[in-house]
DNA sequence: ATCATTGCAAACACTTTGCATACGC
DNA sequence: GCGTATGCAAAGTGTTTGCAATGAT
């Protein structure tokens, strides 16, 4: 989906049904918050941010719909935080950074000759998660 | 810590004690336990096993030890299945795999041009986590 | 009318906390 | 005896499940 061109609520109709996904109007906000918000939302900011908007949605729903998500390709999953699970819309192999200070966290953009192998010591790799986990620059700055 | 030698609750308890942790038998048991086992064990794994031979063992025992541990950098955790924390007295950064069909966890001996770094993009990097998934060369084998 | 989606509430699994007891020096 | 380690039970957190209600065609 071209950066450019806006996510009006049709071409992310379109988009899931090309995926075979029923584009129901919980999942098209659900995706245009993901595509929006390339901050690695937990399941609970997106209910915080998207509960405003609609008032009757329920975790449940995001649950399901990020599982669906999952399972079409369309999102990947983080779990460079321990605690809980990162949402992304990119699922482009690359690499994350967390900071052990703020809790944030950095798309890294660094190749990665990992990412070229298909098959390492016989088994056949189908997904690459590469997190770092460290002080980040701001709170270099402010140490 | 020599593999060839024994691992003596001796050499063990002179091991905690040069790290400045009191060596309680529970402590040196896990301590054991993990060193033992490079199976990458969760919590749950090390409580059914060792409470065959310390009939009184509990969990909450086995979470502080393996804080304790963790806070002083002896063991280290990872989180390629996003269900459960696994635990892993190898500290030296290397690289995971998990089988999506069976569970299992294999370490991969493959250097990793990006543990050299110390910095990158600006952060301040001190742990690195390289999970793969996909399909182990068993169930590959099993297909 | 039928089938899929949604949402509540309960169940679940894992982890942490509070506090009382036991242990080691 | 004092400070730490331990362990039970309860609370907390994030996620899943069962099932009834709702919605779309």
């Amino acid at each position: 989906m071209n950066k450019r061109k806006e996510l009006t609520m049709d071409k992310l109709r379109e988009y899931l049904d090309k995926k075979n996904i029923h584009p129901s109007y919980h999942r098209l906000k659900i995706l245009k918050y993901l595509m929006e918000h390339k901050t690695h939302p937990t399941v609970d900011m997106i209910y915080k941010d998207l509960s405003k908007e609609i008032a009757t949605l329920s975790k449940t729903t995001i649950y399901n719909t990020l599982s669906l998500f999952l399972k079409e390709g369309i999102i990947s999953c983080l779990t460079i935080d321990e605690n809980k699970i990162m949402y992304d819309y990119n699922t482009k192999p690359h690499v994350h950074f967390i900071c052990i200070k703020c809790g944030c966290v950095y798309d890294i953009h660094l190749k990665c000759p990992i990412f070229d192998k298909e098959i390492i010591e016989g088994h056949k790799i189908t997904e690459y998660h590469i997190y770092l986990k460290g002080i980040c620059k701001e709170c270099l700055k402010n140490a």
